[in-house]
DNA sequence: TAACCTAAAATGGTATACAACTCTTCTCGT
DNA sequence: ACGAGAAGAGTTGTATACCATTTTAGGTTA
């Protein structure tokens, strides 16, 4: 692994956990100095993450971390419908048994976060997703609707996204993950689509949607 | 326009034309001298075209043209068929008359060329499709899968694609183009949705099947 | 107060030198 | 003869330097 990779995953990272904010700054000299580099790494990382759509580059001010309106939220829902649908779809037809056992584990240990409900375990719960939504991409075989998903996701909504779930939306998180199981063991694609598809549009709703209904306040949203 | 943009450019071509084999290994050294330039634009270009897909890296030993198999050609036509169906869907709604009327005439083009019929006037036409997708692409408006499009389409396949028509096939793209821009005109986006989605089926249908089925020849594919 | 000018700071683009790595080949010991 | 390991060539990775360009902030001047 070169420095470039280091330097690209270092921020990435940061990005992600909310140590670089949106909108501010990445100075090419300050993390030099604090990796103990030069410039032409960190440039090198910083192309890549401007490609990646992380930053963006203003010129001759330097990269900025981009801002996520509720546009881009929208318009990454949208895409996610498209993909993670065809990924169980293919994933139907070429997953094993041992793939399946892992995605049981997976889903069992959710739901036993899920009775605890607070907040350390939902961040636990939105890891082992990651890992459930990755076993699935793995399981798909499809190099290029890997790269797609990983282009899109790009999880600062995602990441914070099952705070946002009311116990309900939790539950039915859970059960999506069930069906899906089931659809995937039966060997069928366009059953495990269609939960799928539930799975995506219900985290869509609880993303876009003021949370706590019942309330009948609607809430401000984070950017 | 900078010299890495040139050596972009440069490279590109060859790989298009052939002159860089599939597999081959591009030398930072060997173009740089060729062309009379350091290293470092050579980098930058080569970085821009493993992030457009045109070659890969391999850490320490080089940047190889990619390879494309039957089943990377058969991924292409999967995600095609996913995403740009949703281009027209979305279209539907946000399209003006200027831009249908644009469309009108590339469509009105590329019928005249198709009444030819020879080699050139197929290239022609290739390059006027390109339009048409792009013309849809912007009417869509949606940066990030106007962005997921770029990075699959990448036309080594797509541009010699129209050689691979019959003239039925030809005629039916045409009529293809033709019944989009009525579906966008009524603003039924699931109709052009569809429609669209023939079109790309068709067109994975002329790329992965024999041409010339009468015959019932099977023919070796190129690659 | 407003317009303008200037200097500092940051990136943008390129060149060059050196470090690090990979793969091949050749040697040496068994 | 054969495998392990070392040396060497070839190639990429990184550091550093240089100058151009642009932005921004401050200060000066009318």
């Amino acid at each position: 692994m070169t420095a470039a990779d280091r330097v690209y995953a270092i921020i990435k990272q940061r990005i992600l956990d909310g140590h670089y904010v949106a909108g501010s700054y990445v100075r090419e000299a300050t993390i030099g100095q604090e990796l103990e580099l030069s410039r032409t790494p960190i440039r090198e990382a910083l192309r890549r993450l401007v490609s990646d759509g992380w930053v963006e580059v203003i010129p001759h001010h330097g990269a900025r971390v981009v801002s996520w309106t509720q546009r881009d939220v929208e318009e990454v829902f949208e895409l996610r419908v498209l993909l993670e649908p065809q990924v169980v779809r293919r994933a139907a037809s070429r997953i094993d048994a041992p793939r399946l056992d892992s995605l049981g584990e997976l889903a069992c240990h959710m739901e036993q976060l899920c009775e605890r409900g607070d907040d350390q375990a939902i961040d636990e719960i939105a890891a082992l997703n990651d890992r459930f939504h990755a076993e699935l991409i793995t399981a798909a075989d499809s190099p290029r609707l890997q790269r797609l998903l990983e282009a899109i996701v790009q999880v600062p909504v995602s990441r914070r996204s099952f705070h946002h779930y009311s116990d309900e939306e939790l539950h039915g998180s859970m059960r999506h993950h069930r069906e899906i199981i089931r659809a995937l063991a039966a060997g069928d694609g366009e059953w495990a689509a269609s939960v799928m598809r539930a799975h995506i549009l219900a985290a869509r709703a609880a993303q876009l949607h003021p949370p706590a209904r019942q309330t009948h306040q609607p809430r401000q949203q984070h950017a």
